[in-house]
DNA sequence: AATGAATGAGAATTCATTCAT
DNA sequence: AATGAATGAATTCTCATTCAT
């Protein structure tokens, strides 16, 4: 029971491994497979076809993700706080899956009709997430509550992903952390209350 | 003579509509060939390549871009209107050209080893032209020069870049120029000597 | 005991709904262990392989054709009696099971090499019903005897396979009881003695 | 030009060989490309696809049987004399060209869905060129009219088709055309006007 | 005896590139 | 110089069969 768990897991790493090595159509199930240690048609068990294994990536990813981003939200008190710790968290997943970070970043959320997949689907939760620390923050007054959230999402995820995305296109040379600070900044800029008038988008 | 030169541009044109609308990998050289009216074969006598023919897209363009951006600055005076008639041009141009713009922006620039590629090189010419307004600026005294031009012709085009991508992400289907007011303001902002107070236009 | 009887019915009964809607090499043993109950390894603890259980269905087909043929001929006196009721019976049979009607008469009849294989073989005990009735007939006097009796069988099973094969190609569209009295007219036509002299094949 | 159209033929005779020996999903591109002596891919720069090679075939036979039925028909009068002709003419096609009966009759004949191919709508000419034999006939009186046209074709071409499958079933291992009086005789007992008279040849 | 996960051989098809005309 | 027919390498995916549990 868990082996076949073990074995889908081993295939999706594998798979990082190489769609983030090279790319989409320059990856080879062969490669993937062999990386895997199963024979290609074992790989066709777990997944429909080449694009199904691509798309799933995510999807698993999304789920460690929420998994993790809750462990370390717990016990954290205060919007302010537990915003301070997604963005941590964000950075940190990506800055140790590199791999992963490139392809999606580079080249799924590239994709046309990206947002018509499964992959984008199982972003749902922890942009959920997102929407309810958000409303938790305007409840204690700590976050404006005079634009829309689904703009404040968008401030904080699209600052995240533009860090990330610059950072792949420097070919990951630095530690990503290192923005930490300055993305925080950013974001409690645009988000906090105590500002008298200012535009977005 | 001439004849070469118009073949291989409409060769080079067929090639920016079908890299656009499909990518790299799942465009062919036979639709390519078809679109231009020459032969499969023709397309070798041009281009050592499908990769060379690809990366030639950029190379050409980043040719027409300088020589147009060169008239649209003739005559125009002061860095401030210098600047603000490039991030004008830029959008213009993008605008204009959007299988280009996603060719450019989601493919290629986000491949491993584009800074090695002709391509990346080609943008030599204009980028130099941004050193040379931000320099005269400097010395006009209006742009600061505390900071590293190579900071502040990122800062430029960093922005710029990300306002393109997001606009080829949601699809093309607003009108690009309508950041230009947001863009400029984002871009003297930063690069004003004197926060508070900048002009330009 | 009895269960491994009921099992191996199941898979036959299986094979013959997956083998007559789709041809042999369209069907998957996959579909038909899901349509039989049983798992995919099961099936290969019954029958060698794929082609095996294939011919399998004659086998088992033809014991319940002659099973129940000889039900229906008990009590039954007299050779023309019994060839109209052979008659009647066969088509009745095929009436009743058009997806195995379709796999012998369409694929396997067909197929090279048929007369080496264990389907063919299988018919032999109602070939030979056919032939006691036969001889029970000449020594009645009521069927001719001046010509060889395989030709004579090769007579009623002709017209038989024929009509039967007619009526697959057109798509089972219409009963197959309804050439009773035309195929019996045809047969014994052929067969009786009351004619000077036909000649045949 | 003649070259394009010759390898066309080349490929087509290796495909009737190659199909005629197995069968449809037993042959392999692969061992009609060697026949033929070209490349795999060759086959797919004059066919679609596997299924569009296989169906062509009659279509290209069908086009030569027309074509030579039409000579042999030339300057013969009188319905009857015509339809002795195309009788032998029949039965001498496929006399001559054993596999390609095999795939016709044994094979594409009896898959579903035939009569939607274009392999059938490629019988059309001869399958007129009876009707107009057959109404000939009935003008001279030779041939009775108080049967649907429809019914008399199907009368021939059933008899012949049972008579090609049957030897086909055997093996091809006799003169298919030792049938040729036999089907003739059949033929005319079941068109002709006045039954108990009737001459032909 | 039954299971069903794993295997891997095998085949169709695509398409960049070459080269004879 | 232009053509476009021919090539064949390379890759995905299917599925009968095996075998450890």
């Amino acid at each position: 029971m868990s082996k076949k768990i073990e074995r889908r897991q081993s295939i999706i790493q594998a798979a990082i491994e190489v769609f983030g090595k090279n790319n989409f159509p320059n990856s080879t199930i062969s490669e993937i497979a062999q990386k895997a240690n199963v024979a290609e048609g074992t790989i066709y068990q777990y997944f429909k076809n080449k694009e199904d294994l691509f798309f799933s990536i995510p999807v698993e990813k999304s789920k460690e993700f929420s998994r993790e981003l809750g462990l370390h939200l717990e016990g954290i008190h205060g919007a302010s706080n537990k915003i301070g710790k997604f963005i941590w968290y964000y950075l940190y997943f990506f800055n140790k899956n590199p791999e992963y970070a490139r392809t999606l970043m580079l080249e799924m959320r590239v994709s046309k009709n990206f947002v018509k997949t499964k992959a984008y689907k199982s972003f749902k939760p922890f942009t959920n997430r997102i929407f309810e620390i958000i409303k938790e923050g305007q409840q204690e007054g700590v976050i404006r509550d005079d634009v829309s959230i689904y703009i404040l999402r968008q401030l904080i995820l699209g600052i995240l992903e533009h860090i990330v995305t610059r950072w792949l296109l420097k070919g990951e040379k630095y530690d990503l952390m290192q923005h930490y600070d300055q993305v925080n900044e950013l974001v409690f800029y645009g988000m906090s209350c105590s500002r008298g008038s200012q535009r977005h988008e």
